[in-house]
This record gives structure tokens, sequence and C-alpha cells, in this order.
DNA sequence: AAAAAAATTAATCAAATGATTAAAATTGTT
DNA sequence: AACAATTTTAATCATTTGATTAATTTTTTT
């Protein structure tokens, strides 16, 4: 009505325009293969832009992918310090977290993967994260000493946990170009694993605490390999 | 002595050595930022080589990636068609296949996963494979039908195998960076992981078979989430 | 040894691409 | 409205890069 434009297109600047389609240039094709001209037409706006508002390409992609790697390692640091949820609970909330995450941003793991491998040093200046021993670390500690026992070391089941929540997106393009493994049935699956991974994990500390306990004897006589070597 | 030039370098064709430089820098950069030129700067020919026996960077690439999809895809259908061994040792031999394959060759997951993922649809045609059902899913079906209360669907457990397999050598470069873990702890810890993943996944059934025929009662009050939704 | 074929190199080309510039359009200020 | 500042655009530049060409060297054949 007024000569206020109040739509939704004039509400986000240019420059945010711009760094949000850059994100998704990005994101898709990683940054060898994007040209800046691919940023310019995503975006709708004219090449000379792009540097106009960020230098050049690189220090464009360099927010961006902090932006990306903040969002990713700093979203769950407020689950991994609440005091007021179970160790179990965590897991779960970092599951759902991370599934819901990945649904909304299928390429993020791989666009993450990509500078990482291509740019490892990079992430020591891109992300300040001086790991001041988020509470979770507490809670596994003190299931160590009390009762339960778990390896001393989590790092086997945070890399699994990890895996398996992220694993599937980074190769969900292989199952559906080869298992034909289509959207909504992959969204599916990975509803599913939100409640089958916290439950898998459990399993696997259940699984060390019989076996170092011997509070529980195999049922099954046929079982392999479950013994400590 | 003679004028036979013996060395070890004289005996593989410059073809086969381009081709392997090739292999080397697209694996550690990807196909966009490798230039000809480091291809010709690792393999100490000429830029015209490439072109010569290689009509173009793309085909390059193609044989390269192919070769390696092959093997990567390929190497694990003997294992999974062996009718000698049983579901539980087709497992360990396929987390110890792969592990050593990946050990050889860190950056070989990524590689291919970047490939997947600029161009999923190239996957049909470098790799012909029509799953022919290896003996493995037979298996399946005969535990499934048999006595073991196992999931019809495999896909969730095989995503699992492969994930906490294959995840760690993609997550190296962030642990490295970030956790400080370096390569020989690195090493040893998938070293581990080759007993350790088919325990975890004889867990993971057999929390299964618990949850769905009773026989075994919860241990622990404090177990949650156990339940099937 | 001479001729032919194959392999290799240096020089060069043409297209792509990141970046810049100068002008035009828009917005804000007085 | 007039002026200034900011934003946007079209045109252009300089470098990079995949590819080619013509000449040179090496190997093979006769």
């Amino acid at each position: 009505m007024s000569e206020h434009n109040t739509n939704k297109e004039e509400l986000t600047s240019t420059e945010v325009k711009i760094k949000e389609a850059a994100k998704r240039v990005f994101t898709r094709k990683g940054y060898a293969a994007t040209r800046t001209r691919d940023i310019a037409e995503e975006s709708g706006f004219n090449l000379a832009l792009i540097n106009y508002y960020f230098r050049s390409k690189e220090k464009l992609f360099d927010i961006v992918m902090t932006e990306q790697l903040q969002m990713f390692v700093f979203s769950v640091t407020p689950l991994l310090n609440d005091t007021t949820t179970t160790l179990r609970e965590k897991f779960h909330a970092l599951v759902t977290h991370y599934i819901d995450m990945l649904t909304e941003n299928p390429a993020l793991p791989f666009f993450i993967m990509n500078e990482i491998n291509v740019n490892p040093q990079g992430l020591l200046t891109k992300i300040r994260m001086n790991i001041q021993f988020p509470y979770i670390m507490v809670q596994w500690q003190e299931e160590v000493t009390n009762n339960k026992n778990l390896p001393e070391n989590p790092m086997h089941i945070f890399i699994n946990l990890l895996a398996m929540t992220v694993f599937p997106f980074i190769a969900a393009p292989m199952m559906r170009a080869k298992l034909g493994v289509e959207q909504d049935i992959f969204n599916n699956m990975m509803e599913e694993r939100k409640t089958l991974i916290p439950q898998w994990i459990e399993q696997m500390l259940a699984g060390n605490t019989a076996i170092n306990t011997d509070e529980k004897e195999t049922k099954t006589g046929t079982q392999k390999g479950n013994h400590k070597k």
C-alpha cells in the first residue's frame, strides 16, 4: 500500500542474499567448481556485486564456511552442556538434532568434509572451539567410575554415534542411484533412526558391561566373537 | 649391466605413470581443483602428454574414477558370495577388508563421495553392478525365517556396518586437527575396530532379538528407550 | 644405416574466470 | 529540488587453464 515495500524480497539486504546464494552454490558444487558467475546468477545480482560486498571469492567462501562450521559444531554444545538431561537423553537429543539439521541441509556434511580434506588446518582458524570439556564428559566419567563398566575412552562410541547419524546423508546419493532409495523413503528411514541409533548405542554399552562384569551370560551358543581379544 | 634398463622406473609405461599421478592428484584435490598441469608435474612429464594419451582431463578422470569405484565395490563381492563363511564371518571379513583398503588409501572414500555428490547418475554408467543378490542376502533371509528375529530389511544394519567402518576415515582430518589424533593413534583405533565393529553389530542384532521375542528381560531398571515406538 | 613411427617437448591458442573500472541508477540528506 | 553517498550495472582486464600444434627426440622397422 504505502511506498514502503514490505515484501520478503526487500527485507533481506542484497549482501545477505548474495551470501545465501553463495552458500547454496558452494554447498552444492564445492569451492573449486563454483564460479563467481554461478553465485551472481543464483543471487540474481550483477557479478561485480560479489566483489563489492565481499572482497573476493575466497573471502566470501571463508565467511560461508565459517558460518556453516559454527552452526554444525556449536549448535550442539547447549545439548552437551545441559545439566538437566541424562547421558542417554543427550545421545537421543544429539541424534535428533543432527538428523533434523541434515534433513534440512543434506549437502552440509559433504561440504564440510570437503573443506576439511582440502584445507585441514583452516579449521583451526575458522573454528575457535577450545573444547572446554562439556558436561557430557563429566557425566561419562561418572558412569565409568560409578557402577557401569564403560570403556574409559568414549572415542569409539562417539564416533559411532556420529557415523550412524551423519554417514547416511553422505551415502544418500549412492543409495538413490544404486538402490533406488528415493527421498521420502530415505526421510522415513532417518526418522526411524532417531530412535534406533540411541537404542543401538545403548546395546553397545550394555554389551560392554556384560562382557566386563560377567553379570549376564551368553544366551545363544552360536554367538561369536563376543569376548575381549 | 646390459643396455636393457630394468629399473622399476622403466617397467611401467608413461601412460600408466600419468594415470597413477592423476589418481593421486584427483583423490587429493578433487576433479575441479586439479589442473592438468598438476598432473603433469606430479607425473614428471610434459603437459601435452596428458592429452596425447588420454584425450582430455575429463576422459582421464573417468578412467581413474571408474577404476577406483570398481575396486571399492567389486573387491568385496567375493566375500559376500562366499558360501563357506557364516553371516557373522562375512561381517568381520568385510570390515577388515575395508579398513585395510582405506588404511592404504585414506582419501578414497572422500574421493568417491565427492564424485557421487557432483554427478550421481554418472555412477550408473561407471559401475555396472547389476546387484545379483549376493549369497549374504540368502543367508540373511535364512536367519530371518529360521530362528532369529532379525529385521526383515537389513538396510539399517548394512548402513551401520559401512558407516562405522568408513566414516572414521572421512572424519580423520577433523579428528587430527581438532582432537590431536595422530596417524599412529588413528591406525591403532582402526585396528581395534576390526574386532569391535562386528561385536557391536552382533549386539545390535541380539538386542533386536530380545526386544521382539521377550526371551530376555531388561537387566537394568534405568535402561531407557529400549522399546519399539 | 635409412626411413618410418612413436613419444616427448616448447610454444601457443582460445575459452573461462576472478577481479576491476567507470558510468548509470538509486537512495539518502539538506 | 539539489547535491552527495550508496548501490548496481555493463564493459573490460589479466590471469589461469584445458587443449592444440609444430618441431624435436627417441624408438622401431626395413
